[in-house]
DNA sequence: GTAGGGTTAG
């Protein structure tokens, strides 16, 4: 190290170092004769620029500056200045000297991660015609690849060619690091190939090329090079080797192959390296043997920061985030210097678990620690901001980034593009889509990466805006973006297409699917596809996915239940589940829900009942708020009003919200009054009125032609400042989908609709349909409630649909309130006189419509 | 002057 071995004397005096001296070689230096050994020592400790610069200038003077310029390069390396070394540098003939003083100028540069400075040094050694020696050539090497400039690389590697140096082991081996580095795998393997055939190949040169490949991303190849190296008998691995191939079999799952290489180690005597150590904890909470890595753990008699947080990251990568945090406050208690990872970890643990409070206070402690947060750091942040939708705290982080850590270039973002895509999903995440997209639209499309898409059509898929996430899914596809959607991607686009029941759009992402080999990640996306033929009305196609996955969890067969729920198919959903147990799954809380949503949409009372309080005598699965709400939703639905009060009263928590909505809910479709005015009341006590609740309320009223009542609720929604949301439905046609709202005559077509539309009614009216007037939720005379009737959303979607459906085939509308029952009897009567099955799914369930029935037999 | 390869966080 040149700073230790130049270090400088404080308290030395130039002056009195200049001590007159006798006899030997004598120079004269201030009128006074000294030795050169005295000039050596006080360049060596000279400890200001300013006693430097003396002695230049008195060397100088006296004719001596070619015998000590080298001590003075050295003299203002060792005082931080660099550039006086430089321009000395520059103005000295070549020499053997001078070529060691270059070097100690690229390596400290190096050293320092300018990387860039070694290159332009390197570049003026040779304009100047200074023939660098073999010392230097791994430096500038080990530059190009921090620079992944493969460019400057190639140009290296022939200047090294040229001298005739590519025969040197150790050049030879930084230049397969370099190559590996700047992403250039072939030419690293090339060069490693090339090393072996000429016998110049030692352990190093294989850890190298290990380790290429597992910075590619390349376990496979890696295992397969390390099982080479150790059939080659002349070899032995060390614990880099180790190092470099526990992670692979980490990342394969490999613990066999881990195991045998711990064996290796202890047999070795690897483990004393702390290093080892580390790499073992990580294959073992890679492969999932969290016991395994706690045993590495606790048997390392040296430990270092990374050593705790390989332990904690391992638990929180197995969901076990107690003993993770736990750890993280015993490393507080022991004083272990807590780095950038730990925090990074800490915050990403509680992130994970929507725990985004306590994310925020772990950077807020972070920064009173003096921390520098990093990438890592803010995207962990952020998404804990995002899973808590906590939009104040989110804009601070965001401040935050802007002043203090990173100034990114929208034009070159670079690293900084996790960060801006963090942003974007936080923004996303917490309902501010608009800003989110001006985010988004900011960074320009070639410098975006498929995650920036992603967090974007994931933003909309999730707070209902699809048709933005589709438009924008499309766009990932159109010239100069072209990039290729990941599995999330996909997930957030099926999300989309279910939300819309775009069953055409679904479809050809499924087909994308296929044709793009997803294989290894086929279980999320075959889940979103179950979710998005179910909710686009195609139950049957969501079977056909399920029958032919290949491995199917948890997730899958809720999702098949759920779909069957939702179509009233509750005798297929009994039958799924028997399967479910069948093979080994066992039920849980989740389940549960799901079985209580299925026969509460399949009219199967008593069964949902059955399952209700089997749950926790037969299941250990104690009855959550949500599962006491869904009995309530299943008896309510079937008016059996005394039993689902009955319920509330023993509930062991407070009844939510939600519990009195399902109430009112079965009190407007069996018009009980009174219950309902009840729920009402409970709901204005909760302060928990929101437009869902007003609007079954104010429905209540009207069925029951209590007109006063209904203008009551409308002001006193008005009042409260409310809005009614508004019903739509909609059609999915060639282009995206169209939307309808009651009266629209926005539609380029809307004349053709009405005409068609009371072409209907009229011919429906002959075969006895009589408008439904209760449900014209105004105080109007009966002929306008059949008018305002005749224009809901779902009549004119219907309309619409069968203009443009082809003859035979499903006609599929979706509203995204409860369907009228005006509504539902009309469609009735027109599934009598069309040939084509109308599928229509609201908000609570599916209605099959054919030949003058419909598949929910009442129940919904 | 004495070079080259390594572990943890999203």
């Amino acid at each position: 190290m040149l700073r230790s071995f130049y270090r400088p004397n404080a308290k030395s005096k130039f002056i009195s170092q200049l001590k007159p001296c006798t006899g030997g070689s004598t120079i004269s230096l201030f009128s006074s004769a000294v030795s050169v050994t005295t000039i050596v020592t006080t360049l060596q400790k000279c400890n200001s620029l300013f006693q430097a610069k003396l002695i230049h200038q008195q060397l100088l003077v006296h004719g001596l500056y070619r015998d000590f310029s080298t001590r003075l390069v050295w003299a203002y390396l060792a005082l931080d200045a660099p550039s006086y070394s430089i321009s000395i540098l520059e103005r000295l003939t070549p020499s053997s000297s001078a070529v060691i003083c270059w070097n100690a100028l690229i390596r400290r540069s190096l050293r320092l991660g300018f990387s860039r400075d070694v290159l332009s040094l390197f570049r003026r050694m040779l304009r100047l015609r200074r023939a660098p020696d073999h010392y230097i050539f791994p430096s500038v090497l080990k530059a190009c690849g921090e620079l992944t400039s493969f460019r400057s690389g190639a140009s290296v590697h022939g200047v090294i060619s040229t001298i005739g140096l590519d025969s040197n082991v150790f050049i030879c081996n930084a230049m397969v690091a370099m190559y590996a580095r700047c992403g250039e795998l072939d030419d690293a393997r090339k060069m490693f190939e090339e090393m072996r055939e000429r016998g110049v190949c030692d352990i190093v040169s294989w850890n190298s090329i290990v380790a290429a490949y597992m910075q590619s991303g390349d376990a496979k190849n890696a295992v397969e090079l390390f099982r080479r190296m150790t059939s080659d008998l002349e070899i032995r691995p060390d614990g880099f080797s180790l190092v470099n191939v526990l992670p692979a079999c980490g990342s394969l799952g490999a613990s066999l192959h881990g195991m045998q290489l711990h064996g290796f180690a202890v047999r070795r005597g690897l483990f004393e390296d702390v290093f080892v150590g580390n790499a073992l904890m990580d294959m073992y909470a890679k492969c999932g043997m969290i016991e395994q890595a706690n045993k590495v753990f606790e048997r390392m008699e040296v430990k270092d920061v990374v050593s705790w947080n390989a332990m904690v990251t391992g638990y929180s990568q197995v969901g076990r985030f107690e003993e993770a945090l736990g750890l993280f406050e015993k490393m507080k208690e022991e004083n272990i210097e807590l780095d950038v990872v730990t925090w990074s970890s800490v915050i990403a643990s509680f992130a994970q678990q929507d725990r985004g409070y306590e994310a925020l206070s772990v950077f807020r402690q972070m920064q009173v620690c003096g921390s520098k947060p990093n990438v890592v750091t803010l995207v962990s942040v952020l998404s804990g901001c995002a899973s808590i939708a906590a939009l104040i705290q989110g804009k601070e982080i965001h401040g935050f980034v802007i002043k203090s850590v990173l100034n990114y270039d929208w034009n070159d973002p670079g690293e900084d593009l996790k960060v801006i895509n963090g942003l974007i999903d936080m923004y996303a995440k917490c309902e501010s889509t608009n800003v989110a997209r001006f985010m988004f639209d900011s960074v320009a499309p070639s410098n975006r990466n498929v995650v920036t898409w992603t967090v974007m059509i994931g933003g909309y898929a999730q707070h209902g805006e699809a048709n933005d996430a589709l438009k924008l899914f499309s766009e990932m596809f159109q010239d100069g973006n072209s990039k290729k959607p990941n599995t999330s991607t996909i997930c957030c686009a099926l999300m989309a297409c279910a939300h819309l029941a775009a069953l055409r759009f679904g479809k050809q992402i499924h087909a994308y699917m296929l044709r793009n080999q997803y294989e290894s990640e086929m279980l999320f996306m075959e889940n979103c596809l179950i979710d998005m033929y179910s909710k686009s009305g195609n139950i049957h196609a969501a079977r056909v996915v399920f029958d032919n996955m290949q491995h199917k969890n948890s997730v899958s067969w809720t999702s098949l239940l759920t779909g069957y729920g939702m179509h009233g198919y509750g005798d297929e959903a009994i039958k799924v589940l028997g399967d479910m147990r069948a093979a080994g799954f066992v039920l849980d809380g989740i389940t549960f829900l799901v079985l209580l949503y299925v026969c509460s949409h399949s009219g199967m009372v008593d069964q949902g009942i059955r399952f209700f309080e089997s749950m926790h005598t037969e299941y250990d699965v104690i009855p959550g708020l949500e599962h006491y709400a869904c009995a309530v939703d299943l008896l309510g639905r079937a008016g059996r009003f005394d039993q689902a009060l009955k319920l509330i009263h023993s509930m062991p928590m407070e009844p939510t919200a939600i519990v009195w909505i399902v109430l009112l809910s079965g009190c407007r479709i069996h018009g009980n009054v009174e219950l309902g005015e009840y729920a009402a009341a409970k709901l204005r006590e909760l302060g928990s009125e929101n437009d869902a609740s007003y609007t079954l309320l104010s429905n209540m009223y009207a069925n029951a032609r209590r007109w006063r009542d209904v203008a009551r609720v409308r002001s006193l929604m008005k009042y409260s400042g409310v809005k009614r949301r508004p019903g739509c439905s909609w059609v999915e046609g060639k282009k995206g989908t169209a939307t309808f709202y009651a009266g629209d005559r926005s539609h380029p077509h809307f004349e053709q609709i009405y005409e068609l539309l009371a072409d209907l009614i009229q011919r429906i009216k002959a075969i006895g349909y009589v408008p439904d007037t209760n449900c014209a939720l105004h105080d109007v005379d009966d002929k306008e409630k059949g008018d305002l009737l005749s224009e809901h959303s779902e009549k004119l979607a219907l309309a619409y649909g069968i203009l443009i459906s082809i003859p035979g085939a499903p006609i599929h509308i979706t509203k995204n309130l409860r369907v009228c029952s005006d509504c539902h009897n009309a469609i009735t009567y027109i599934s009598m006189i069309i040939d084509n099955e109308i599928i229509l799914r609201d908000s609570s369930r599916f209605h099959h419509f054919k030949n003058g029935s419909c598949s929910c037999r009442g129940y919904w």
